[in-house]
DNA sequence: CCCTCTCAGTTACGATTTGTAACCAACATA
DNA sequence: TATGTTGGTTACAAATCGTAACTGAGAGGG
């Protein structure tokens, strides 16, 4: 019933991580702040998810939303320093992907060899 | 419509330890091999979703599965070296939620009864 | 005044994924 | 025959996601 074991900050830390595409959005946020339809595009993520997730990445404190009143308006996210501060699990992700996963080409049709 | 900057390996990356529960199902497996209804218990998933991440884990060759025909049967599911080699990114994480997330006591009315 | 444009979101809704619980098969013991 | 254990499946409702259309504020054109 109980699950003994686990950290709870850690839990906490992966269940925030492990929201889909959390990740991607601070590793985007990690080089430099950015605004709402840059990160659409460069992510490949909706508007209404883009939206969701930043208003719970700012509510956990991790992300940073001020607004330029110019015309338009200009919405610039950024990372607090505790969103920084997960630079190196993206580091280690990022050293993990380019040692232990293939460089995909362009279109391949897998087929898997043998698999029964 | 395309993301340009993104590296696909690291999305890659992103995107199998973004899969709900599969950093836990890592991260309780770094310790040493498991067998199925032990990880049920610790980390608190269904047989059903275990199962299935299992399956997928396995075939992206960062779990092992182990079959002991004892009685009942064993199965003892366990990390590759392409799954070890997470320890760093799961350090990390550790580390992050250690520095930056509170400590949370025991029972505490929050008023938002968030049930994820 | 009306139409158009941009940015930053919302809303609506069908498609996936998840959580819960019940069930199954193999083998062993009582 | 009935019960227990392990390692799963299956069925189904609930939550989440993806797509696309829409909103609202402010500026500019005609």
């Amino acid at each position: 019933m109980v699950q003994p074991e686990l950290c709870p900050r850690f839990e906490q830390a992966v269940g925030m991580l492990s929201r889909r595409w959390n990740a991607l959005i601070i590793f985007s946020l990690l080089g430099e702040s950015q605004r709402f339809c840059t990160m659409t595009e460069s992510i490949g993520i909706s508007n209404r998810l883009l939206s969701e997730r930043l208003k719970e990445l700012e509510k956990e404190g991790i992300v940073t939303r001020d607004v330029y009143p110019e015309t338009p308006v200009r919405i610039e996210y950024s990372l607090t320093e505790k969103g920084r501060a997960l630079a190196p699990v993206m580091q280690e992700i990022q050293r993990w992907s380019q040692e232990w996963l293939p460089v995909q080409e362009a279109v391949q049709d897998e087929q898997e060899p043998s698999v029964r």
